[in-house]
RNA sequence: GGCGACGUGGCCGAGCGGUUAGGCACGGGUCUGCAAAACCCUUUACGGGAGUUCGAAUCUCCCCGUCGCCUCCA
């Protein structure tokens, strides 16, 4: 059974195919660096994660360019207002580069700790202007974007004439403009929905380029476009990002890639790929809401939401158990929960290793193995593939006890599936244990002094033991055969 | 207004026509020095209405409600 992916440009699951095998391209959208990276680049980033360690499971070489911009978004609306980084560089007397850096390394250091990969590639926006510029210029020889000023827009009407537009988000011209705000600042523009390849810059905008239109800054789309198909090609197999992203950004770069490259273009990439978004209390995870979280806030627990910091796997695991289509509505009593069942396969995970084989097995770990990649087959599943993980952790505890029983083969099977899935596939990483080796004699010791106190009726010292292991998050399970332990926190 | 998604048991969340998803939390029992764990049991949902079907949470239609995009946003 193959990978399928849902597309969102045909709205439907299709079956995953590279352009050129085994070489797979995949580009997805990441952050502006200009604030705290927050819960929804964890998810966008932790699902695109997952889809580049399954296909690279899969055997592909994957060429994975995950974009930094650090230039070019506006704040508000339309054309005017001030870029993003530009803005909080004035706020806090910076050159906008340390913005951009400050932010950048933020954003590493969080998902460094939620075990996310870094691309294979990690373009900046500032870094490809030359790239953007050529772009452009073949635009404008192609007749599909004009100059007035200095800028450059492309020329929606013009394009719609070869190309439609607004296949990705669903919707026609007609109603956009219908839709669309008469707005200030737009009069250079011939019509509201043409958009920006290139602005000019007034002398005062502290990031400007040399182009052959004059002084300026690339717009808000061309970016990506110019990266992906720099480093990709056209067109290129994935193309990534969050739901919000669909339109116009998307929409636009699929435009500005027919625009410059024509009919083979096709779309851009093959495969479109959007995550579903972050909500708190139903509703999205946003600034101007004032309600959106940091995944520094996660880890330390300080933010109004929460009573206590969580590690970084929990809030791993709680996005892998919703499908990355749905939304994900975030709450510390949901993260709690996902924390103590990351746990729970955890402890369930290092009983495993200590599993006996036996002469035959009582389990069909083949099928349940095919089970769990049905899933991640079927547009990434995660959620149900963990599903089955839970339904496991019964039965290796009968293994471990011996009240059932696997085969050397079998076993080292089952093993070799949850480490695949859960570590190398989900991107979970075992609880931080320190010096584990150390640690678990010393708790193995106290172990057993609390079960000869126990038996020598010396009950005050028993619950004291297993009063100060509980404290050090230590649980402890009687068996009348023995006592086994697991951790907690 | 246009486009789209969704409404599942206390909470989170799979589900794509027919066997218990799963997690977290809760109750009862067995066990235990007391607990925890384990085991057993209880709980058994699908916004409302109509329809298709032998059979629907799953398909169709209508209604109600929530949310997203249409402006920067993962």
């Amino acid at each position: 059974m193959a990978l399928t992916l849902y597309n969102t440009l045909t709205r439907r699951k299709e079956p995953f195919a590279p352009l050129n095998p085994p070489y797979v391209g995949m580009y997805v959208c990441g952050p502006t660096v200009y604030g705290d990276p927050h819960l929804g680049h964890a998810r966008a980033a932790i699902t695109f994660d997952v889809l580049y360690r399954y296909l690279t499971f899969l055997g592909y070489k994957v060429r994975y360019v995950r974009n930094i911009t650090d230039v070019g978004h506006l704040e508000g609306d339309a054309d005017e207002g001030e870029d993003k980084v530009l803005k909080r560089a004035r706020l806090e007397k910076v050159e906008p580069i340390e913005i951009a850096q400050r932010y950048t390394a933020l954003y590493h250091k969080a998902m460094d700790a939620l075990n996310v990969l870094r691309p294979s590639i990690e373009p900046t926006a500032t870094g490809h202007i030359p790239q953007q510029i050529a772009m452009i210029k073949q635009i404008l020889e192609r007749g599909y974007a004009y100059e007035v000023n200095g800028s450059v827009y492309l020329d929606v009407e013009r394009y719609r004439q070869d190309f439609p537009y607004g296949i990705l988000s669903g919707r026609n011209v007609e109603e956009l403009l219908a839709g669309s705000r008469e707005l200030e600042g737009q009069a250079e523009k011939r019509h509201p929905w043409d958009f920006a390849l290139w602005k000019r810059a007034e002398p005062t905008h502290l990031m400007q380029w040399d182009s052959p239109w004059g002084r300026g800054y690339p717009g808000w789309h061309i970016e990506c476009s110019a990266m992906s198909t720099h480093y990709l090609g056209v067109p290129f197999d994935i193309h990534g990002g969050g739901l919000d992203l669909v339109f116009p950004h998307h929409e636009a770069e699929i435009a500005q890639a027919h625009a410059c490259y024509g009919e083979a273009a096709q779309y851009q990439a093959r495969f479109w790929i959007h995550n579903n978004l972050v909500t708190i209390e139903g509703q999205k995870m946003s600034k101007s809401l004032g309600n959106f979280i940091t995944i520094e806030e996660v880890f330390s627990g300080r933010h109004p939401k929460l009573s206590r910091g969580y590690p970084p796997m929990a809030l791993r695991f709680l996005v892998l158990q919703a499908h990355y289509r749905s939304t994900l509505d975030f709450s510390e009593e949901a993260l709690g929960a996902a924390y103590r069942a990351y746990l729970r396969l955890m402890n369930a995970y290092r009983r495993l290793g200590k599993v006996r084989p036996h002469m035959y097995s009582t389990f069909p770990v083949e099928a349940w193995r095919e089970k769990v990649f049905a899933h991640l087959n079927d547009d990434l599943n995660t959620a149900a593939a963990l599903a089955l993980f839970f339904e496991q952790v019964d039965d290796i505890l009968k293994l471990y006890r011996g009240e059932a029983f696997l085969t050397v083969e079998d076993l080292e099977k089952l093993r070799q599936t949850w480490r695949e899935v859960l570590f190398d596939i989900m991107g979970l990483l075992p609880p931080q244990q320190v010096e584990w080796e150390r640690w678990e004699r010393l708790v193995n010791t106290l172990v057993q002094l609390r079960r000869q106190a126990r038996s020598e009726k010396n009950f005050p010292l028993a619950d004291f033991l297993r009063d100060e292991l509980q404290r050090a998050g230590v649980k402890l399970l009687d068996f009348p055969d023995e006592t086994l332990w697991e951790m907690q926190e």
